[in-house]
DNA sequence: ACTAGGCGGGG
DNA sequence: GTGTACGCCTAGT
């Protein structure tokens, strides 16, 4: 019951932070509370601690007393206790030592460490707030019920209510099957710059423009007048306030607009204060703004994990998901900004450009957002770190987690020279064109060799450890040795996650895939697989807390060896296998064969396998990772090709993908030979825009002091010499133009070019026609025939060409 | 061939 | 804030 004074507060629980008030730190969850005001609640109790681990030289109480001994003033150590403690799998006994401020730990660390009889010292480097909704087992993004009273919302704080936590908070279990976003306010910003060919500096350069979106609402554009921009800056402080949001969404805000602006509001002299606190956005120390009591999230960090996209620009990113295709939006070049502010009469075009951003932004966070409140929820990371951390940190919070709930102490981080290992097994693929093949894959492979074995850093029998040849799980090839007995770490975790994500697809069954609830459940379930499939990863990654190569090794021993196991039985089944990679094989679509297959990897291997997508038509290289595929719903798969780059122009890229579709969709060699000739015909005509013959390249010292001359380095000198200042890190975006010399005596700045000065046959000999035979060399199409004559084939004069 | 170092996204 | 990415490409040897 709650004490006097004290409420049942219901509340779901955004981010954590803390403040120190004299020599005590406060705890603050920011939340919004089931009544729809936004809350935020105290709790001052909370300690910081860590535990030191003796090496046994020396007695537990005079180790105590040591460590007593180093307590200081300024943040005295209040205890030192025996704990009783798993470490790696072995029992320990460790000391518990707590103190009063959080940023002394790492002092006390440094001095403990120095002491004799200390084997090490353990969490010791867990941020206060993570360790506090660690601890009280908060999930940042779900609802919980606490006790607290309420308390005057102190100045300097924008929420409705604040409480104090007098009691216990529990998970509200009534709102697990809730939408986390329902009713959080997400605002999309994106701002312009005034540049002119070159990097815009936020101590002269004014920002012309900043867009503005609530979720459901219209664009909302703040103007410069001229170039004077103080009023759009105070006007985007006080839009943020009155628009309040809980979820501040931007492209790239974190590396451009977030240190743009508040750089700008400090030559201005204004006051960038749009968080819930009193403070200027804070920014981390690997490029993260944290804006208190709002989450600042960067769609890229999410963009980043879309490999199918090669170049992460707002406008790719967006057309490829659909949210705003590049042909209804307006395209403008970073370098064209000033251009279209300084003309009247293209302002508007700007401002549509502006608004085209901005409604990206949104339709991006309308599509990521949901699988990031449940990567939150299951990891246990708030919503902006979480988008912005690796999926090795993802996993290892939550493990973080799972630890202090098992009682096992935590590794530290150590540095470790990266020692490579064999990998996964990557067959040859049989180059040329194949019809009609389904890819069949193991589900989850990997951490279910890891549940099946038992693998993991405590299970691993190390040298010189005793066992019995039947106590334990052998891997094959690499020969390490895991414990059949007791389930390691890893395992008891992975069992939860497969089990869960089990539970949560029975469930979805409940429900048609169109429905809200089957929407919430699958992103759910999906980030708990990415959880699970990182374990794998995880342990092979040096920077692990739960680093352990041999586990890593042993995994992948067992992936080949059971791949190997298929790939045989395909073989007895008289199933051709074309190409496989890791988990998963492609195969001829023999459906009464394939059947047979996936039951004999079900049945006598032990592991799940389906089909996972069947390509009308795939074309290999004798490259591995590399190919193109057209599905049975006429979608185009391009894996791992190259040319999609952003130093490859614009026309060469176009010319590639469409060389892949048109073979695979038409099957016609002749129609791709025929629409690259149309290209080269096009340019020698100077049909082809200028824009797409551009070739960008980052300067990464100033022009001058290059030794080796390259292209891009000429077009900076020119544009030095024009007056234009270009510093390292300036994209240098050239054409080369005719003339008799080496390449980079040719090249000259694409906006001091004119058409008829391009030589026309430098694109033709190495981007047009390198980027189409990259794919056409293996219909027999010769750089000649490109360019000139040749006779008529069809693909399926190759294909019985090529049997 | 190999390593060290820088870039991405943004304007 | 008890603290931080990563995989690919280029330049330079």
């Amino acid at each position: 019951m709650p004490g006097s004074g004290a409420t049942l507060v219901s509340f779901q629980l955004l981010d954590v932070s803390y403040e120190m008030r004299g020599s005590t730190s406060v705890i603050i969850l920011w939340g919004r509370g089931a009544d729809g005001s936004r809350i935020v609640i105290f709790y001052s109790e909370f300690r910081p601690y860590f535990y030191v681990l003796p090496d046994g030289s020396v007695g537990l109480d005079q180790l105590t007393a040591m460590i007593r001994r180093l307590s200081k003033p300024s943040s005295p150590i209040i205890s030192v206790e025996r704990v009783r403690r798993r470490f790696i799998g072995r029992e320990v006994e460790a000391l518990k030592v707590t103190t009063m401020v959080p940023a002394s730990v790492r002092e006390y660390r440094e001095a403990v460490r120095r002491l004799g009889g200390v084997g090490d010292v353990l969490e010791a480097d867990i941020p206060f707030a993570l360790r506090f909704i660690i601890d009280f087992n908060l999930y940042p993004m779900r609802w919980y019920v606490a006790e607290a009273r309420e308390t005057a919302v102190p100045h300097g704080y924008s929420v409705d209510k604040a409480y104090v936590l007098s009691g216990s908070i529990r998970e509200d279990e009534s709102r697990v099957q809730e939408d986390p976003l329902k009713g959080l306010r997400v605002l999309a910003f994106d701002i312009e710059v005034y540049s002119k060919m070159r990097t815009p500096d936020p101590k002269k350069d004014p920002v012309i423009m900043i867009g503005l979106q609530q979720a459901g609402g219209e664009v909302e554009i703040l103007e410069a007048e001229d170039r004077s921009d103080r009023r759009v800056i105070t006007g985007f402080v006080e839009r943020v306030r009155e628009a309040d949001p809980d979820i501040i969404v931007g492209y790239n805000q974190n590396r451009f607009d977030w240190p743009y602006l508040v750089e700008r509001a400090r030559v201005l002299g204004v006051k960038l204060t749009v968080g819930r606190r009193n403070v200027e956005p804070q920014p981390g120390l690997y490029g993260h703004y944290s804006v208190s009591g709002r989450l600042n999230v960067d769609l890229l960090d999410f963009a980043e994990e879309l490999h199918e996209v090669k170049v992460k620009t707002l406008e790719e990113v967006a057309d490829y998901l659909g949210v705003v295709k590049t042909e209804e939006r307006v395209t403008l070049e970073w370098w064209q900004i000033g251009e279209y502010w300084d003309d009247p009469s293209k302002r508007e075009i700007l401002r549509r450009y502006l608004r085209d951003d901005v409604r990206s932004t949104m339709g991006l966070a309308e599509k990521f957002l949901p699988f990031g409140a449940q990567l939150s929820q299951v990891s246990g990371l708030p919503l902006d770190q979480v988008m912005a951390a690796s999926v090795g940190f993802r996993l290892e919070w939550r493990l973080i987690r799972e630890a202090a709930k098992l009682g096992e102490l935590v590794p530290n981080r150590v540095e470790r020279g990266e020692g490579r290992y064999a990998g996964a097994i990557v067959l040859r693929p049989k180059p040329g064109v194949h019809e009609n093949i389904a890819v069949l894959d193991f589900a989850s492979m990997y951490p279910n060799i890891m549940v099946k074995y038992n693998v993991g850093p405590d299970t691993l029998v190390r040298p010189g450890e005793e066992y019995s040849e039947d106590e334990v799980y052998i891997a094959p090839e690499v020969g390490h040795k895991f414990r059949k007995t007791p389930p390691g770490f890893f395992k008891k975790i992975l069992e939860r996650f497969l089990s869960w994500r089990r539970q949560i697809r029975g469930e979805m069954k409940k429900y048609t895939p169109d429905s809200p609830e089957y929407k919430l459940l699958d992103e759910r379930q999906k980030a708990i697989k990415l959880l699970a499939n990182a374990s794998y990863g995880y342990m092979g990654w040096p920077h692990a807390r739960w680093y352990c190569r041999e586990c890593a090794e042993a995994v992948t021993a067992w992936g080949r060896s059971i791949i190997r196991t298929a790939i045989r039985k395909a073989g007895e089944l008289g199933l051709e296998v074309i190409y496989g990679d890791t988990d998963s094989l492609f195969v001829k679509n023999d459906p009464e064969k394939v059947d047979r297959l996936v039951r004999f990897v079900e049945e006598e291997l032990g592991f799940d396998i389906k089909v996972d997508k069947v390509y009308k038509r795939v074309f290999f290289t004798e490259a591995k990772k590399r190919y193109v595929g057209l599905t049975v719903d006429g979608k185009i798969d391009v894996v791992g090709f190259e040319a999609v780059r952003g130093d490859w122009s614009e026309l060469a890229k176009e010319t590639q993908f469409k060389v892949a579709e048109i073979v695979l969709k038409t099957g016609s060699v002749d129609e791709a030979v025929e629409y690259v000739r149309g290209i080269i015909e096009k340019l020698r005509r100077g049909q082809v825009d200028l824009r797409k013959l551009v070739i960008w390249k980052t300067l990464t010292r100033p022009p001058s002091m290059y030794e080796a001359r390259q292209p891009h380095v000429t077009a900076a000198l020119l544009m030095e010499r024009a007056g234009i200042k270009v510093e390292p890190g300036a994209k240098i975006g050239y054409v080369v133009t005719k003339g008799s010399g080496p390449l980079y005596t040719r090249a000259k700045p694409y906006f001091m070019a004119s058409k008829d000065e391009v030589d026309v046959e430098y694109y033709v000999d190495k981007q047009v026609v390198p980027a189409a035979l990259r794919i056409l060399q293996y219909f027999g199409v010769t750089e000649k025939r490109l360019k000139g004559g040749g006779r008529q084939s069809t693909l399926l004069d190759f294909m019985k060409r090529g049997k």
